[in-house]
DNA sequence: GGGTCCTATGACTATAAACGCATAACGGCG
DNA sequence: CGCCGTTATGCGTTTATAGTCATAGGACCC
């Protein structure tokens, strides 16, 4: 069996953390969501979420160190876009978990 | 394209959030882990990683309730093991990503 | 029942981070 | 240069939660 089974090093630990963080909340999570497909400025992006304006630009840092988003200015504005589909996939797989879960619930109830 | 770039609902994202956020502590990754492959029963737990076994404890609880982790009373002794592997597939995912990060910025350090 | 071991939980503190306000920094334009 | 529109950041408040200690709840054995 090998090292299969190891456990990773406490500094590995830390990074995927901080990934996950990074999507523990519904603020970032919705400005990927609607930074994937179309480019949006950032009045967009407070206009769509209700956020301050201070608000989003620190989360749209966050994000954007983490390599998930990307900005280009375009005058005196940013325009920015989500960078990849990895946090598709990662929620894609939480969904069939989720959706997965609460099927196997359903036919607890069930006769 | 359809609704293929909608946002999710924010009860969607809400629930994305939550499960992601139990990844986003090191402490509950490393338990996740621990219990991949073999099952561990909270001592060995305790004398893995140092922490309170009340805070071991909590932290299974919380596990438990998202399904990832399961356990079996084995006389007085509580026997917990991971429960799919979904962590594992996720934390592949950001561990691709994250090496991607690194060599990308490894050639721009290059000539 | 009492004693002992293992686990769950209430109470508490400490710390991190979300979020907004005010303002600084910066680019464009007259 | 001064003015204005846009984004970044210092600061304060508030909330969530990690982590510990003490203790309650249970299972086993006498």
């Amino acid at each position: 069996m090998g090292v299969a089974g190891a456990t990773p090093s406490p500094e590995l630990l830390e990074e995927y953390s901080r990934f996950f963080r990074l999507l523990s909340e519904p603020a970032r999570l919705q400005l990927l969501c609607l930074l994937r497909g179309a480019p949006k400025d950032v009045a967009a992006l407070i206009e769509a979420t209700g956020f301050s304006q201070s608000h989003i630009s620190r989360q749209l840092g966050s994000l954007q160190r983490a390599g998930l988003v990307q900005c280009t200015r375009e005058g005196v504005r940013t325009i920015w876009q989500a960078e990849g589909d990895l946090v598709e996939e990662l929620c894609n797989l939480v969904q069939s978990r989720l959706r997965q879960r609460l099927e196997a619930q359903l036919l607890q109830l069930n006769p």
